[in-house]
DNA sequence: ATTATCTATAGATCTATAGATAATGC
DNA sequence: ATTATCTATAGATCTATAGATAATGC
């Protein structure tokens, strides 16, 4: 039997990134521990020796997929400034992993579910993700946005049209384009208005 | 042993909004016949007398919600002619009914994995949806939206902010104005710009 | 010694089919 | 006759635990 010799860290992130693969392809509840191990050829019960359970398991992916995620946005705005665009262009790259929006549309979804073990990650995470949002609108069109709308309104809106639209698109790739339509929206939010001034 | 004596057609449909509510709470690959049987007081093959198999008992719940959401739509609308206001009713009205709305989402969400029983459905509902959304706004708003938005552009993003919004919206109830905020986005494409005029 | 994996397995479920039994409607 | 329901059950899974075995690192 050749069994490859990989660090421990190696191979939980190798199972880490099965595991993304299959929640995307059958959500967390339909998701097998075998189907994952499968993947990385081991046994069932030797992803169970990386990860005590299926619980914990989604955790930890969640926790690499963020992760990820802010490299994505953090890299682009070299000095750490995100601004709008920056945020258009993830939307842009996401359009071509179809594999991770998937995971996550499912995910976020099937987390609304009372006792969900991704329940609390989620909430947190649009949360603390709306305030930042609300920030970086705040520092691009300062307070007077059109329609009068504020900043805080502006944040949850944003992240409506992007998980909106990811499932939309993920249903009829050929039909929505997806970063396009965030562009558009954006373009609403930067309009000048003509009445008040 | 008392047993209720209905029509076959309630009993149906006694199992369908159990099954509903079985599905807003676990998801459908989390919910068993079993759990959706208890509801109704039938035993797990009881529910099989009446729906085939479990992909058949969820098609059925899917056009059954279907049915009922569009008697919200067009009653408001007296004559027939639905606007913006309308739809923003129909958000005022979801957000007083959590268990249908949370069905909504997790189903719609778990429908993008290949081979969901939901995922023809939901395609085609979302794209029968947008065309429809487009003349809505057309009707009202015209074809010249802010930021020179086309209407075939508004009606993905209205759903894109209903459907988000939701999400938000389970996930941190007291957080999330949710009919507030789709009113917000709402005045966007209402507003006049002061550019091109 | 410790770590990586495996086999074996307990204990729960789950869907769906087969066939029995009782009640209803002609 | 037909319909509503039930019991029994086949055949798949699934998660998680226990304990064995082989390889690695001191």
């Amino acid at each position: 039997m050749v069994r490859r010799r990989g660090s421990r860290e190696n191979r939980r992130e190798e199972i880490l990134l099965a595991a993304l693969d299959v929640f995307a392809e059958r959500g967390y509840t339909g998701a097998s521990i075998a189907s994952i191990a499968e993947r990385v050829g081991l046994s069932q019960q030797g992803v169970l020796h990386y990860f005590p359970s299926k619980d914990r398991l989604l955790a930890e992916v969640l926790r690499l997929r963020d992760e990820r995620n802010l490299d994505v946005l953090v890299l682009p705005g070299e000095n750490g400034a995100i601004t709008l665009d920056t945020v258009a262009a993830l939307v842009e790259y996401n359009a071509q992993r179809r594999g991770i929006v998937q995971s996550f549309t499912v995910l976020s979804a099937e987390s609304v579910i009372e006792d969900h073990p991704a329940r609390d990650f989620f909430t947190e995470r649009y949360g603390t993700s709306r305030a930042w949002m609300a920030e970086v609108v705040r520092a691009e069109l300062g307070d007077e946005l059109p329609a009068g709308l504020t900043p805080e309104q502006a944040a949850p809106l944003m992240f409506a049209v992007m998980d909106g639209l990811q499932l939309q698109w993920l249903l009829a790739p050929d039909e929505i384009d997806m970063p396009g339509l965030f562009r558009a929206f954006l373009s609403l939010l930067r309009a000048r208005q003509s009445v008040s001034e």
